[in-house]
Formats: structure tokens, C-alpha cells, sequence
DNA sequence: GTTATAATTGAGCAATTATTCAAATATAGT
DNA sequence: ACTATATTTGAATAATTGCTCAATTATAAC
């Protein structure tokens, strides 16, 4: 009848009080979700290794193909995605396509990763 | 013959000196997989909500679950993968088992990254 | 010991994803 | 116009992933 999320445990091993104070202070679903799309953005290998690269120069597709050992199609379909999320901004010259980070959270993130894992 | 990399664009375009630069100044693959793995770990919006909720306050597996809306079985599997990233930490007491934060490098990604999609 | 319950776990399934391949665009040089 | 080449794109495929469900483990109360 009452509308308990049946999700938990029973009412006695919920803290209530907590649940309602703590629920109350996270970010909205639809603001966590575009966060989880950016982290997403640095979860695959082949993506970061794009953006570590692209900290040090700007570079063009066939660049960081050669960079990244991966074919330049894979490559292309990454920057899209990356551009997509505003996280890479190209500049076109001539034939090619310079790529290069938009601000400096970009790095700041890969930063602090770094430093996360080198204290384990 | 010589063993180029398929992978990329007629010699001419690719500026070698640059992506041997670059190559030699980026951390070594490992390091990145690992750093990804890390990423990873933030890019689920249930992942990021239960973060979040622990940034606030330890919380035993029910009250994340009641918190995430997200069944108690779901919640558990997703804190195992965080336990294994060594992100959370777990102190049981009874039969509940009272889930927090790890180091304040968690904090800092979430809050980076919050300022990076609020200023877009 | 038996019962109740918090939490964990493994298998299975639907959805997502990273890459490859082939084809299409776009630009420069002839 | 024609050719060469840097990049993009869509479709297809194999691999990964997040959740559910059912079963199990661990602890507490009786």
C-alpha cells in the first residue's frame, strides 16, 4: 500500500533520519549523470591516452594515431566523443585537423588520478 | 619492409619529431589502464551517487540503497567493485556493514569535475 | 539449534561500447 | 576535371557492463 521503495532492507537496518539528510545534499540525478558522462569520457585507455597527449601539444588526427598505436578511424570516432562533451576543440588547416584540450580541468582531473594511484 | 606503424598517415604528415616528443613524455600504458580503471569507477551514475552519498557521511549497504534507489544487490556488487579500486573502505559491525570514503583524492575528482560541467 | 535479516555472490540477460572495415567528404596540387 | 590524402562516418561485430534473480553466508536474538 504505502509507496516504500521495496529496493531496501527493513525499516529497523534503515537510518531514515540519515537517508532523508544525506539524499537531500547530493546533486540532482540529471547533474550526476552528465558528471558519470565526463568521467566515462577519461574510462577508456585509448581516450586518455588521447588526452594526456594532447596536454603536452596540440596535434592532428594522424598525430596522436601515431602516438596511441591505434588506427586513425578509432581515433577519429574517439575526438568525436570527446568533442561531443566539449572536452576537445579542433581547429582545421588545410587537409588536417588540430586537436587540442578545451580548459584546464581537463588536466587537473588526469592530475589528481595520478596522484591517487601513486599513493597506493 | 621496415616495420611502420599501418596505423597512421603517409610520412609527410605525420610530424615525427612531435610524436616522438610527445610519445616519450606520456606514462607508460600501464600506468594509463590503471588510471582509466580509476575513471571507470566514476562514470556509473549509481557509482557516483553512492560516491557522493559517502562523501557526506559513512553509510551501511541498506541506507545506500535506500538513498540510490537502487536495489540493495545492485548496491553491493558496485561497492565490491569500488572496495577492489581500494576507493572505499568497509568496517562491519553486527550484521551491518558501514561503508566511507577512502582518501580526499575521491572528493577532489567529483568536485573538479562538478565545476568543469557548471562551467559550460 | 532455529529463525530472521544484512550483506555477498554467481549466473544470466539486455544494453552499451571500442574497434574494424568500407565508403564518403574535404582540401590541395597537378 | 583528376588524383592523392587527411579526416569523418555508418554499419557490423565482439567484448564489456549493470542489473535482476536466486541462492548463500554471517551475525544476532530467541
Amino acid at each position: 500500500m504505502t509507496d516504500d521503495k521495496k529496493y531496501t532492507c527493513s525499516l529497523e537496518a534503515v537510518d531514515l533520519k540519515k537517508v532523508k539528510l544525506v539524499s537531500g545534499q547530493i546533486p540532482e540525478i540529471g547533474k550526476t549523470k552528465f558528471m558519470a558522462e565526463l568521467f566515462k569520457a577519461f574510462s577508456d585507455p585509448t581516450r586518455l591516452q588521447i588526452l594526456q597527449a594532447l596536454s603536452i601539444d596540440e596535434l592532428c588526427v594522424c598525430d596522436i594515431s601515431a602516438i596511441v598505436e591505434v588506427s586513425v578511424s578509432a581515433i577519429s570516432h574517439q575526438l568525436r566523443l570527446l568533442r561531443n562533451l566539449h572536452i576537445v576543440n579542433n581547429r582545421k588547416e588545410g587537409k588536417m585537423v588540430y586537436y587540442s584540450l578545451n580548459d584546464s580541468h581537463i588536466e587537473q582531473l588526469i592530475a589528481v588520478a595520478k596522484e591517487h594511484i601513486e599513493e597506493l
